[in-house]
DNA sequence: GCCAACGTTGGC
DNA sequence: GCCAACGTTGGC
């Protein structure tokens, strides 16, 4: 089982979102090496939810990978802003993946503190002008944030 | 609003 | 293939 780190602004889609819909599609991923990423997440995979372009970002919830390799129905759609005309039905660009609600931790966990805790080696959302929205945690990295956050509160 | 980082595009 | 221009993300 692998760890991740899965960005979103709280304005346009936030943990209360993924709370009320107990599930969602994580689409609208353009860029490679994020959508390289999603390629190599298995079901059963967890993802620490973090908040970007919020007052303070930081990590708030955990998600579950349930289903992974579909295709992102958003590059298709001429009135999304996350429409491809590149893509195509028979050669599409981008997939997605598919996440459960697993719950919100007591506290916010900040860029900022995370930043005093964790080198860039350790944990990359930590480096300066970081722009990847998805990233692997590695295990003993994942353990210590478990640590330092506590259980989560479905 | 500014800026750093960095991916993408297009001319050559 | 190189590189300048440009666009986007996201912190502050």
């Amino acid at each position: 089982m692998a760890w991740w780190l899965m960005k979103s602004e709280p304005e346009v889609y936030g943990i209360d979102h993924l709370a009320a819909e107990g599930t969602t599609l994580w689409d609208g991923i353009r860029n490679y090496q994020a959508r390289n990423f999603m390629r190599a997440m298995a079901p059963g995979d967890q993802a620490f939810f973090y908040h970007s372009n919020a007052s303070p970002p930081g990590i708030v919830g955990l998600m579950e990978v349930i289903e992974t390799g579909l295709v992102d129905p958003s590059q298709f759609d001429p009135a999304s802003k996350y429409h491809d005309p590149r893509s195509s039905r028979d050669n599409p660009r981008w997939d997605c993946v598919r996440l459960a609600y697993r719950g919100r931790f007591s506290r916010l966990l900040s860029l900022e503190e995370l930043r005093r805790t964790y080198s860039v080696d350790e944990l990359t959302v930590v480096r300066q002008g970081n722009r990847l929205s998805i990233l692997p945690v590695a295990e003993p990295i994942a353990e210590r944030l478990l640590l330092q956050l506590g259980p989560v509160q479905p």
